[in-house]
DNA sequence: TCTTGACCTTCCTATCATGGGAAGCCTTAT
DNA sequence: ATAAGGCTTCCCATGATAGGAAGGTCAAGA
């Protein structure tokens, strides 16, 4: 199988495959005698499995650890648990940090009536002082009250 | 002022004082005789607006469509409104993804028992064949149930 | 056998926003 | 005068991915 073939097989660019090869995340492929790289199907695999943990979010630095679980058959389950949950909670940190942007920006767009007027709520928070924006929409909320 | 002061009153980094006029965000500023860049405040506050643009995840392309629209006093503010509005759709577009990820990860994990054994309904996914994560994860609750 | 098109190779570039660091100049306080 | 610390420019790195150029290779059809 050369290296289109293995990328269709596997659903990993050439380009990807390439550069996993080039950082050492998978060894280096086998060569023909006019230098084209050959996957067998066990490379394959292995590149299926980089796929799927990237489609989770993992970085390669942590797939390198779960490659390193995955071969070592005397493995202990709570390892791989462990980075997973780890796994999980970086997700979950950006995803309430996007969260907390849409809440802001969501309030800020309520209040903007968005016609043809200039006058916009969204500006004249951005544009204002020291205040962080959500300490602002804060303390205007809860003076409206 | 110089680019320290008006690094800590605006809340951007000096380095990026520098890249923002580099990329023409902002214009450059005045210098002094031995080539030191002066600041005012009006210069301060709109390092201001754009780390709170940023803070709301606008890319910088995008401040820039807004430092437009808020130096322009006939602006309308529908157009303000729909830029804030796509940066929210864009935000939830990343955090369903994020969340996908997640569901799949603790489904996952809630599957493995994490002791010392090498048993690993984790790795065993990772390490499978053609099937999507999610979907394959869809399969087994269903064919469970 | 020759050609052609599709594939492979390496190497360089870019993304996006940010930080680190080096070499050298400037300013300010002692 | 000297030392510390801030400023300048320039280069490099990040992380994962894609684009592209220049050149070699392979396979199918004429």
């Amino acid at each position: 199988m050369n290296i289109g073939e293995a990328a269709k097989a596997s659903g990993v660019s050439a380009k990807m495959i390439r550069y996993y090869e080039s950082i050492g995340l998978i060894p280096a492929a086998g060569r023909t005698g006019s230098g084209y790289r050959v996957y067998t199907t066990t490379e394959v695999q292995l590149l299926r499995f980089i796929r799927r943990s990237r489609n989770l979010g993992f970085p390669v630095d942590r797939i390198e650890e779960l490659l390193a679980l995955w071969r070592d058959r005397g493995r202990h389950s709570a390892d791989v648990k462990r980075l997973a949950m780890e796994q999980i909670d970086g997700l979950e940190r950006k995803v309430q940090e996007m969260q907390g942007m849409i809440d802001t920006l969501r309030q800020l767009a309520d209040a903007c009536c968005g016609d043809d007027r200039p006058d916009c709520p969204i500006l004249a928070d951005l544009g204002q002082g020291d205040v962080s924006v959500r300490t602002e929409i804060r303390q205007r909320l809860s003076s409206a009250r």
